[in-house]
DNA sequence: AATAGCCCCAACCGCGCTTCT
DNA sequence: GAGAAGCGCGGTTGGGGCTAT
């Protein structure tokens, strides 16, 4: 798709708005409320693309923004959020109230990654740094025990299709002060029968579905979150394929003209270590989830399942 | 006072998805 | 059904302000 048709127009300007195109556009918004994006520059006087309004009115001119510095409450919440929602800003801008995702995206990575490294967390896994740090040491002993480099290193089930995710224990951090957030949740998980503090992921995604009420940019076309929609392509469907379609699947032992396949090294390599000791598959080393599935939309960090969840720093 | 380096954040870019024709 | 247009999202960039030297 590449470039916008509305951007290779000539006369199109660029960089920082000035307060009167502010006024132009925000005028106009009022008046007329939010249609076609790409007919609001020529309705307006504005030479600028569709685009570039959308994006000025969302991220700073919408009237209900929450302007100035973060609460610790609301950096609390995107750090929990953050755990079972990876950077998916415009699901974490939802739940909270006039700020916009571009926002809070800018202030985890300036400010609030900085904060869980200092305290010794890893911020795309939320698990500790020594915890990361062991795993690239196990990962590393690996690579050196079988000549396999870190590219051809085969991948295991790192989690259960559909695992459990406490999310009981990582809203009840935040729910002091997010009593709202924190009833909505528990009453739409009571009746799918999630009264334990565990759900099932699809059970999640549900409450991220239905909380996605979208006061976020992302949302502020119409401002209603299309329940359904765009949260099964983004997390839903991918969710329910990877549950159902076999794609983390134990390692095979194919032998291709005579060469021992990774799988097969691994699986040796395996078997030693099981006659070592007597630690189970979990020992081996992980290689980052989010790594493995960049190429998808599915990456849920590991940190949000029960056994993994780390809830101290909240 | 000058300037180099760093940080923050507004804005842009590219891509995927949906809707329209 | 195919292609075009439009929208939304996440990643990246670059300019301005601040601080250290």
């Amino acid at each position: 798709m590449g470039r916008h048709s509305c951007c290779l127009k000539q006369k199109i300007r660029k960089g920082l708005w000035s307060p009167e195109e502010d006024e132009k556009l925000y005028n106009h918004i009022i008046r007329y409320g939010v249609g076609c994006w790409s007919s609001v520059p020529k309705l307006s006087g504005l030479q600028r693309c569709g685009k570039s309004c959308r994006l000025r009115w969302i991220n700073y001119l919408r009237p209900d923004l929450k302007r100035g510095s973060f609460s610790q409450n609301e950096e609390d919440l995107i750090i929990s959020l953050h755990a079972i929602l990876g950077n998916r800003w415009s699901q974490i801008a939802s739940q909270l109230p006039g700020r916009t995702d571009n926002e809070i995206k800018n202030f985890w990575n300036s400010c609030l990654k900085k904060k869980l490294r200092q305290r010794g967390i890893d911020p795309s896994s939320h698990k500790p740094l020594n915890e990361i740090k062991a795993e690239e040491d196990e990962t590393r002993m690996y690579c050196s025990n079988t000549g396999a480099t870190s590219e051809e290193l085969p991948t295991k089930p790192v989690f259960d299709t559909f695992p459990l995710v406490e999310i009981q224990t990582c809203l009840d951090s935040v729910a002091e002060d997010n009593v709202n957030i924190y009833n909505q949740i528990h009453q739409t998980l009571e009746p799918l029968g999630q009264k334990e503090g565990l759900c099932d992921y699809s059970s999640a995604l549900y409450v991220t579905e239905k909380f996605g009420y979208g006061e976020s940019s992302s949302n502020s076309c119409n401002w209603n979150c299309s329940i359904g929609s765009e949260m099964n392509n983004v997390l839903g469907i991918e969710a329910l394929n990877w549950a159902s379609a076999e794609k983390v699947e134990a390692p095979t032992h194919v032998q291709i003209n005579g060469v021992e396949s990774h799988e097969q090294r691994y699986s040796s390599w395996q078997e030693k270590q099981d006659m070592e000791s007597s630690e189970d598959y979990s020992t081996y080393p992980l290689i980052s989830l989010s790594h493995d599935l960049s190429g998808t939309c599915f990456n849920v960090p590991r940190g949000a399942l029960a056994s993994e969840f780390n809830v101290d720093f909240f």
